[in-house]
DNA sequence: TCTCTGCTCAC
DNA sequence: CAAGTGAGCAGAGAC
């Protein structure tokens, strides 16, 4: 580990000492208040210097590359700009939304019932500009031009700006005390939404490099393991069948919803399986379902009508969540993590509709927490324990990337592979797909 | 300078 | 009414 310079290493120390008392003094009176101090001596206390050592040993960024890119994103952006003006007959502010909303919806007319938000002003996101394409060429050009601007202001520009001049790497800092669901949260820079959607997005993640010629970048993510994780809490047969089958989970959801062969499944029919899955996680509801699917309303409660029938469990679970939340007042991960939801027995639907949500999804969300947390502790302690080189550098979530050296690759695969596989036994397979790459995209 | 809003990036 | 968890950017307005 002696790479790391050790000063880096003490400042991260010394802020380890602040990070402790943050957390002796934020989550310790709340734990104990809730009566699950183990989740906190055995994960949270033990995760403070895994965290410390990752934001010390940092991550290496190919600035130049980002700043080619940028540079090109710039030109793009003039160039649009101009054809922004042009089609609107005047120029104005494009990153105004206000001044956007009045050239979009008064100057153009383009949409007579235009939306509002709540502050009365013209809603211009990108599901409603998504809507309006086929009204007015500008809207696809006000969409490429947000798109151009968010990748250059957020990453492009700012990355660089973030390097250490002591060590020329990017050191983020992980939040333990941030979320409501037990997660992480990363900031200065967030690293935990490096794009990856879009084709332009992804090449961000190019620049996401090993720190040396002796290194590789190794992605670890789990699979579907939110999925899984409501497959164990709520025990549904045909669900739990499906992961212990190996069946791709989306493909084997479309086949029942859609009563046909596995082999048979559309992309279409996969892809609107996925998007209930993604929707049973976040509670969803019919009417969400359809706006989401681009379904009519009748067309979208049919396909949960059918999805509830044939996962009778899911159903029963997400009712026995809520049910347990309104009774204890708070919902719980499979380590017995709390997310305390006051308006859970709310007067107002609206109010107690989100509490519900949480209830459903605060298990879900917060036991793929624990879970990620106990690798990155048992992981953390193997590398430390064989004097390893390699370093744990990244963790979006359900990922873990590290900067593998290429002598220890092989080992470094199989400990990354155990202890996250092993961190939280399941009644279903738990699945960890790894890749090594030149770069955080190739890794993938 | 600070705070809020609207928007958009990730899992 | 209507899909969960975050962070950061630019604009806009208060001070």
């Amino acid at each position: 580990m002696r790479e790391v310079p050790i000063e880096l290493v003490k400042e991260y120390a010394a802020e380890d000492a602040d990070i402790t008392l943050q957390l002796y003094e934020k989550l310790l009176p709340l734990l104990k208040e809730n009566g699950v101090e183990k989740l906190f001596y055995e994960i949270e206390m033990p995760l403070v210097p895994v965290l410390s050592r990752m934001e010390a040993n940092g991550v290496k960024i190919d600035t130049q590359n980002l700043q080619q890119i940028s540079e090109e994103f710039g030109r793009e952006i003039h160039k649009v700009e101009e054809e922004i003006y042009t089609l609107a007959g005047m120029p104005f502010n494009i990153a105004s939304p206000k001044q956007l909303g009045e050239i979009l919806f008064e100057r153009l007319k383009i949409d007579e019932k235009a939306k509002k938000t709540k502050t009365g002003q013209y809603a211009t996101g990108e599901e409603v500009l998504q809507k309006l394409l086929h009204k007015h060429a500008i809207v696809q050009k006000i969409l490429d031009y947000r798109s151009l601007t968010k990748l250059k202001s957020t990453y492009l520009d700012a990355l660089p700006a973030l390097v250490n001049p002591k060590d020329g790497l990017i050191h983020t800092s992980y939040n333990q005390a941030v979320t409501a669901t037990g997660r992480l949260s990363s900031n200065n820079p967030n690293l935990q939404n490096i794009p990856v959607r879009t084709a332009q997005g992804r090449e961000i993640r190019r620049a996401f490099v090993p720190r040396g010629e002796a290194y590789t970048l190794l992605a670890a993510d789990y699979s579907q393991i939110e999925l899984r994780i409501i497959a164990h809490l709520s025990q549904d047969p045909a669900m739990v069948a499906d992961f212990n089958l190996g069946h791709d989970i989306h493909a084997a959801t479309a086949a029942k919803v859609f009563h046909v062969p596995m082999e048979q499944v559309t992309k279409e029919q996969r892809s609107r399986a996925k998007a209930v899955n993604f929707g049973i996680i976040y509670g969803m509801s019919a009417f969400g379902l359809a706006e989401r699917m681009e379904l009519s309303r009748s067309e979208a409660a049919d396909i949960i009508k059918k999805y509830f029938e044939e996962y009778a469990g899911i159903k029963e679970y997400m009712n026995r969540s809520i049910a347990l939340a309104k009774d204890r007042g708070y919902a719980e991960t499979i380590l017995g993590r709390r997310r305390y939801l006051r308006d859970i027995n709310s007067s107002n639907s609206v109010v107690r509709g989100f509490a519900e949500r949480n209830a459903i999804n605060a298990p879900i969300q917060g036991s793929s927490a624990d879970m990620i947390k106990i690798a990155m502790i048992s992981i953390h302690e193997e590398l430390q324990r064989l004097n390893m080189q390699s370093k744990m550098i990244l963790q979006v979530h359900d990922e873990l990337v590290f900067d593998a050296h290429l002598d220890e690759l092989d080992e470094l695969k199989s400990i990354v592979e155990n202890k996250m596989v092993n961190a939280l036994p399941l009644s279903v397979p738990v699945v960890v797909e790894m890749n090594t790459g030149a770069n955080w995209l190739e890794a993938h």
